[in-house]
RNA sequence: GGCCGGGUGGCAGAGUGGUCAUGCAGGGGACUGCAAAUCCCCGUACAGCGGUUCGAUUCCGCUCUCGGCCUCCA
């Protein structure tokens, strides 16, 4: 089955068909580093990882995500903080990363910074103000929106409608409102370069089409990112890239993931109403987390709750308890039902009801060799998605606490004494007893074994 | 106001022009000394109103409603 993508661009599904047959360039937008990441923003990693995961079974794939050390907000952050630029944008970054890493999102190829590409940014705009798609006032040089035909393509808005929104910022420099800023002046508090134009710093958008050109090349074959970037982000670097060169398309396919709510409202910084990852973090699992953040597909919105993180955990104790009754894993191949789910435009719903129907094998087999095969399938099928790769003794039961476990086993095995000799009252006491701690028994046909709550 | 995307059983959440999602919760049963786990069985769910059709939750139109973008945003 091929892969099957939904492209903003078109605003269907399409084949996907890289450019160079078995090699993938893809790009997704990165955090901003000037403050803790929230779980909306782990939304288009663990998307993308997915993605990636599932492409690299037959591509070589190379995976860009940027980090945006140059911005006005973090210029903000760190007065407030009283701390320097540099200190705030790699304390954050460290904690971005490790965030991710918690999730289980495999690093990106590169993770090219702003501040170590300027000259190529300023490369790009020269050649967006050589060309005539830019021109400068002041220090500022800008896009000019109307040199590009194809402007409002991605978004589905034309200019006209933008004008009529009249939100749209009206600098007394530009030409027309809806040209945006590539370079701006930098005051001697604000970091600033040295360019044809003056001390400033880049705009907002030029970074991505800047780092994209120069380590991906003209045109890559996906672009991803939050569906609130689709405008203005996205619609600006499909204008800039192509101008700057020579029309050729930024991205092939678009993806966007939907936004993560609570109580039906955009997670937000400015709202107020987010959680951190590292909120989230100390309230479950990292892998229920992730397991949530895959429930709904990828482009839906998904409202975030403690009842959802609940049930992402026990799905998560019926996987790993059917992998831990199994016994040691084999390597095996994903199940052709998960493939053939993600290749549907990563339809991770219905690729996690197939893990419950392989699960279900598991513990239905007949005989220990099939109940082995389907647990292997399981846990391959399960990796595509990032999941089910830890130990399932270590999910279960904690992690080498020896002592806790050579007390438990001595427990249940007074427990078991008590039961043969028929005084249940005893072996009761000693069951309520654990339960009282967060340790659950359970009595299967091979004998007791337990789990932590 | 403009543009876009949703409204599916108690909850979460896929999907389809014509017997099935799936998970959680709930009910019944098996197993068990009892639990837990597991297995089996159980729900006239597709916002409303029209239309197309032999047949629509699925296609079309309208209405209501929720959210996103239009300003920083993943």
């Amino acid at each position: 089955m091929p892969l099957v993508i939904h492209n903003t661009l078109t605003r269907r599904k399409e084949e996907f068909q890289p450019l160079s047959p078995g090699r993938v360039s893809l790009y997704v937008c990165g955090p901003t580093v000037y403050d803790l990441p929230h779980l909306g923003n782990a939304r288009p990693p663990v998307v993308f990882d997915v993605l990636v995961r599932l492409l690299q079974r037959d591509h070589e794939v190379t995976y860009v995500r940027n980090i945006t050390d140059v911005d006005d907000k973090i210029n903000a952050a760190a007065r407030e903080r009283g701390i320097p630029i540099r200190v705030l944008t790699e304390e954050t970054e460290r904690y971005y990363l490790d965030d991710m890493a918690a999730l289980n999102v495999r690093p990106p190829h590169l993770a090219p910074r702003v501040t170590d590409h300027i000259a190529d940014i300023i490369r790009l705009i020269n050649r967006l103000v050589s060309t005539g798609h830019a021109y400068e006032v002041d220090g500022h040089v800008l896009f000019e929106v109307s040199t590009f035909a194809a402007y409002g393509a991605l978004s589905g808005r034309s200019i006209d409608e933008m004008i009529a929104g009249a939100r749209v910022e009206v600098a007394p420099y530009k030409r027309a409102p809806q040209d945006f800023v590539l370079w701006k002046p930098s005051d001697d508090d604000t970091p600033g370069w040295d360019s044809p134009w003056g001390r400033g710093r880049p705009g907002w958008h030029i970074e991505c089409s800047a780092m994209i050109d120069h380590h991906l090349g003209s045109t890559i074959d996906i672009h991803g990112g939050g569906a609130d970037l689709q405008f203005p982000h996205h619609e600006n670097e499909v204008a800039q890239s192509s101008c700057a060169n020579h029309g050729h398309p930024l991205a092939r396919y678009w993806m966007h993931n939907g936004m993560l709510k609570v109580n039906g409202e955009k997670m937000s910084k400015s709202l107020g109403n987010f959680f951190t990852v590292r909120d989230v973090l100390a309230k479950a699992p990292a892998e229920a987390v992730r397991l949530l953040l895959l429930s709904a597909h990828y482009r839906m919105e998904l409202d975030f709750s403690d009842d959802g993180l609940a049930q992402a955990k026990q799905a998560l104790d019926r996987w790993y308890r059917a992998l831990d009754q199994a016994g040691a894993p084999a390597a095996g191949a994903p199940d052709p039902s998960v493939v053939a789910a993600l290749e549907d435009d990563l339809n991770t719903p219905e690729a996690l009801a197939r893990l419950h129907a392989l699960a279900g094998e598991v513990y239905t087999a007949p005989d220990d060799a099939s109940r082995q095969a389907a647990a292997a399938r399981l846990r391959a099928s399960a990796a595509l998605l990032g999941l089910l790769e830890g130990d399932p003794a270590h999910w279960l039961r904690g992690g080498e606490d020896a002592g806790l476990a050579a007390e438990v086993e001595a427990a249940i095995a007074a427990r078991m004494a008590a039961r043969k000799a028929r005084n249940f009252a005893e072996a009761d006491r000693i069951r309520t007893d654990l339960a009282a701690r967060g340790i659950l028994l359970e009595d299967g046909a091979g004998g007791t074994t337990w789990r932590k709550a």
